[in-house]
DNA sequence: ACCCAGGTGCTGC
DNA sequence: GCAGCACATGGG
């Protein structure tokens, strides 16, 4: 059992963040959590302003920890930003406890992979799919905290955020790339991971081979390099990539433009008529690429509202949060989870 | 019926 | 380089 403060560590946060598709509030109980990572199963008690972590010490200490980010000074980040940006602060205030875990890699790969054009909770079922036919069945020996909260039937299950393959006796893990491998280019069929199924099997063969070099660039903390081996996978594009540098990798520069960011730059940072960026945009440019600035422009003077390209919002951002050099990712989490929160309440 | 979802691959300029 | 389209599936 080890002990933080909630300041530094909310789960709630981080259960609501979109970075993990694992973690899951208990129905008996919205304050204990369930969380995993591989075949690993981690139980989290949060009580006022204290948060428990269910685990040996050892365990935290040589996995968890880590996983957890907690070597980590979150305070100094804070301090850093820009307090006349009301959007951030705002944010940041709402994700206070918010962490960056350190994920497994694999898990990050395949999970980020099922995550295009889809909807957080619709992620969750296929990751949960995937675990209950490929991953290995982990039962535990009850622990004070798990008797506690063991009697779960198993009703109500459709409701977000509840697991429905594992309870606090028994899980599945995540499955390894050769059981998917070895299931053949079929055997992802039922799911409802639709033309992602290709994607998966491929990357799961792909990722044998190119294990050993993909680690060793990620222990060198080469990001440019692990960047081009994930996106030679088939099914991970530059967004695809970015989460799993952000989440698998250390890397807390990577800054996932997806749809979400976008709407959060056109919505809360829009582009000043004539100022420096968009005229250097319209000076030297070549004739193609004038074409393109004013056929954005036409836009936004006839609907009044701008709407930006990925490759657009990708340099808006650098604009916007490339001050923040160290942790524009973390950032990149602040805005996000702030934005699913926004539009949930209005839902 | 239509639109969107933590996009990517492929084609054709 | 960048636009336009197809790609499954589920939910408003």
């Amino acid at each position: 059992m080890v002990k933080t403060d909630v300041l530094l560590f909310d789960p709630d946060r981080i259960c609501d963040s979109g970075q993990i598709f694992r973690m899951y509030r208990t129905e008996e109980d919205a304050s204990v959590f369930l969380m995993y990572s591989g075949d690993r199963r981690l139980i989290v008690k949060k009580e006022e302003s204290d948060v428990f972590f269910e685990c040996s010490d050892e365990e935290y200490e040589t996995y968890w920890k880590h996983y957890l980010d907690m070597d980590r000074d979150y305070e100094v980040f804070h301090k850093q930003i820009d307090p006349k940006d009301r959007f951030l602060v705002s944010a940041y205030e709402a994700g206070r406890g918010l962490r960056i875990l350190n994920q497994d890699l694999f898990e990050m790969i395949v999970s980020f992979i099922i995550s295009q054009q889809k909807q957080i909770p619709s992620i969750r079922k296929c990751v949960e799919a995937l675990c209950e036919r490929f991953g290995e069945r982990h039962v535990t020996k009850r622990t004070k905290m798990a008797n506690q909260y063991e009697q779960g039937s198993h009703e109500g299950k459709e409701r977000t955020g509840i697991c429905t393959n594992a309870d606090e006796k028994s899980w599945y893990g995540f499955p390894s790339p050769r059981s998917i491998a070895a299931a053949g280019p079929d055997g992802l069929k039922g799911l409802s991971l639709g033309y992602r199924e290709r994607y998966i099997y491929e990357t799961s063969c792909r990722f044998i081979e190119v294990e050993r070099e993909l680690r060793d660039a990620v222990e060198k903390r080469d990001f440019v390099t692990t960047k081009k081996i994930l996106m030679s996978m088939t099914g991970i594009g530059e967004k695809v990539a970015d989460c799993i540098l952000l989440f698998a990798c250390g890397d807390l520069d990577a800054f996932p433009v997806d749809t979400h960011i976008i709407s959060i730059l056109e919505r809360e940072y829009p582009a000043k008529k004539n100022c420096k960026a968009e005229e250097k945009c319209i000076g030297p440019q070549e004739n193609g690429k004038k074409k393109n600035v004013r056929k954005k422009e036409m836009l936004t003077e006839t609907t009044g509202v701008e709407k930006l390209t990925p490759a657009q919002a990708r340099e808006r951002a650098r604009e916007v949060f490339g001050r923040y050099k160290g942790f524009s990712g973390l950032v990149q989490q602040w805005i996000f989870a702030y934005e699913l929160m926004l539009s949930y309440g209005k839902k």
